[in-house]
DNA sequence: GTGGTCTAGACCACG
DNA sequence: GTGGTCTAGACCACA
């Protein structure tokens, strides 16, 4: 579905988290739709349950997955999405983190929407293929 | 001189290792210069001065700055630059990461090349204006 | 394991860095063979455990160890060699500085080579019995 | 006379002192011959003239130089020779961080005997070319 | 339990 | 004043 960086310094879970709100905002997830045991995605991804547990816990929460009991983990019938505020931030807070790698070693504008742009495809093309 | 932001995920010391990269590639900094001390960065950045030592080790051992015995941090005569192969491979990563949080907030790559160009121009700006 | 040597004028951090990459290279660490928790070499070698952990953190930003989050710290698969240059550089200033006390307190040549050879003997002895 | 390592860990007045003792042992400085002044010293060895003077102090109190009020520095008539006990405790942990340091690197016995005989060749020589 | 980060504060070597 | 090392102790992320 998505991979984990073991190098990226933000925390799994995070990542997780990250990755699931990505498959449903790209539609791979449709409301409704089950999503992988908390088991089964852990064996996939090679990470411990409890940190994947962390990620559909926080979800829940958040309104973007619904735990019907007994049952499975489902995308929430109306997922919650993030509001212009927070969408704003994270991408400004994201773009400054790329944009300072960039810069730390010697990479100019042009270059980095280069790799980005083929960063975007890789990630869209994830989507097309199962969609 | 540069930020630290207390959300990015990646450790203080790293973030200051970068933002002083990025002023040496910018030229910001030039061979020979001198860095602040260890004692009046961390007061700048309100940090530990141990964190920026950490950073200011890592820099000298890498070739980027030269330390001379009881005197001070200098950038190196010859900064080393990262070589071609870490250079694609810290610009991937952190496109991947750029790419994937702005998925997450259902951002597209249009915006997200707008809001890159705005954080390009910000940190290069900052070069300008002390240049 | 080894010994810390208090009188060393080389930080502790790299006494136990080179120790480390000792054990590695006569095999009595083998590759993807577990080293001591931070805590406990800490604890055997009575210093305090975030010497012991910059010691690791160098050792595996080499590529000597390799971290598994949360599980603990292991000996790389692969563990990186020293290239020629950096091997004989090393070997050159530690020659020097051997020569150089020697002649100081008037040892000649053959004297300083029969106690190093006790040096090296001790050293690989360590090896052999718990290998 | 002989040279300064800055990157050597052990403090710069302890590699004057050394180089002093080594060069008073081969017999280039003759007892009762004249050192250079502190100042002397210090430009040629492009170094603080506290640290020179720090190991001329230490020296004049082990009794191997001797201080002529307004004179001079010379060395000791009868410069003190370290006693038995002292040069094979020097000795053996020199032959110990020798040992240490080209096993860390993978050398053996037989390459690090022939890398020291060089650096005897090369400080000896030194006292042959001024002797 | 593991390693990673950070702070606070001390002492040393050098200029 | 400079950087370097070390200790002590806290908190976090992960298994």
């Amino acid at each position: 579905m998505f991979d984990i960086n073991p190098s990226d310094p933000a925390p799994i879970w995070k990542q997780i988290e990250e990755g699931l709100r990505r498959l449903i905002t790209l539609g791979t997830l449709q409301p409704g739709e089950s999503v992988p045991s908390v088991r089964d995605l852990a064996r996939d991804l090679r990470v411990n349950p409890n940190t994947v547990a962390r990620a559909y816990q926080r979800l829940s929460d958040a309104g973007v997955l619904a735990v019907r009991r007994g049952e499975g983990t489902y995308v929430a019938d109306e997922p919650t999405r993030p509001n212009r505020a927070h969408r704003t931030e994270v991408l400004r807070d994201a773009a400054n983190r790329y944009a300072s790698a960039a810069l730390s070693v010697g990479v100019q504008l042009d270059e980095a929407v280069a790799v980005l742009e083929a960063s975007f495809d890789k990630l869209v093309a994830v989507h097309r293929r199962k969609g």
